[in-house]
DNA sequence: TGTACATCAGTGAACGCGCGTTCACTGATGTAC
DNA sequence: TGTACATCAGTGAACGCGCGTTCACTGATGTAC
């Protein structure tokens, strides 16, 4: 079966994108390098063909998860001026919708107790992520006027997945609700920003 | 070989002590049944004879690592007025020895990501004891005159045990650093508590 | 007090299974003539 | 334009390995006589 140019890359792309979400559900552990194949209606005898091994497939699948997940920043609060980005943010962040949708959310949040366990390579992608992510929390804390904004970024992160990460633990649904609620107020009454049409 | 009568509830619980500690230091997936009779001395087809299964061994072990904990808090700050426990376990929690220390600190930082992808029964176990810890937070804070308590514990567990994951999860040791100062900083501040002896 | 027996915590070989990885092979298509 | 060939993305059987689990067996010790 010989394909057009590009075909190769294309298929590359396609495991990828399925590989980004199973790994944010599953696991780096879980996820199984012939589920991720066959979830892309192929074998996974190929899958070699495309990664030097699941380590570096990995690593790969987590800058994929970054990359995306950076492009959604920009979406939701690109075009706002600071205070409000922040807000606009931290609202995304930690919400209900975030909670239910680990395959689609921060690899931070969905990920952050594996990765004491996880290989050199794939630390090292998930610190590029992490600060890159706190280099434009920062951009909005220091343009908001409050000193030290680079500390206060990655405090802020470790409070948002925090809230994402222990509302996802925790199996009654009531208290996974009032975490939520009440930790966004409090990130939010941190930084000195309004609750905007909150429940509560 | 016949024992005394409590010898084999002295080796289980043998067991459950080196478990709780590989527990939190693997996960529940990596956590091996023979590698953990192993440490204890035994071979891995004595397992079943004091636990039914795998899963049942894991809640066990969380329900030891609970009771533990709850032990822990009472010696850190059982004996103080509200504020000062309050302090003294944000202090105790939010530190670099409770990071350095997976294996014998606060279950909820070490696993939380692994929880949505565990049995029932461990997530019934982890639910039991995020609840007892948010209890005992609860009282200090209604204590010292805060409204809500239960819903502003939930917050300040998500807060703290968030900065302890994210302070493990990343390789960089000084933003690993900085973080921790920051978070506890932030926490601290949110209520009302004084830095005592804090570097910065 | 001394002997024979029953007990049962722990042993270790074996099981089926899924994993990551390897590799000889396939066969549709682009290219050369 | 038509035919022969080279390419190479993807196939699928096979590998060694570690896992959770089962089970017939062992043998030191408490108990019965």
């Amino acid at each position: 079966m010989r394909y057009s140019k590009n075909h190769k890359q294309e298929t590359k792309e396609r495991v990828l994108k399925l590989a980004a979400k199973a790994l944010r559900e599953e696991g780096p552990d879980r996820l199984g390098v012939a589920e991720v194949m066959a979830s892309a209606g192929l074998t996974h005898g190929g899958f070699y063909a495309h990664f030097a091994s699941k380590d570096d497939f990995l690593a790969e699948t987590l800058r994929e998860v970054f990359d995306h997940s950076a492009a959604r920043l920009l979406k939701v609060a690109g075009d706002l001026p600071p205070k409000e980005a922040l807000s606009a943010y931290i609202d995304f962040y930690v919400s209900t919708g975030h909670r239910e949708h680990r395959g689609t959310g921060c690899p931070i949040a969905a990920l952050s107790s594996d990765l004491p366990r996880q290989p050199e390579k794939f630390r090292a992608e998930f610190d590029a992520g992490v600060k890159r992510l706190i280099a434009k929390l920062s951009e909005w804390i220091g343009a908001i006027g409050l000193n030290e904004p680079e500390k206060q970024a990655a405090a802020l992160l470790s409070a948002m997945m925090g809230a994402i990460a222990l509302s996802r633990a925790v199996a009654d649904p009531q208290l996974s609700d009032d975490l939520l609620a009440s930790a966004r107020k409090g990130i939010k009454a941190r930084f000195g920003l309004a609750m905007q049409g909150d429940e509560k």
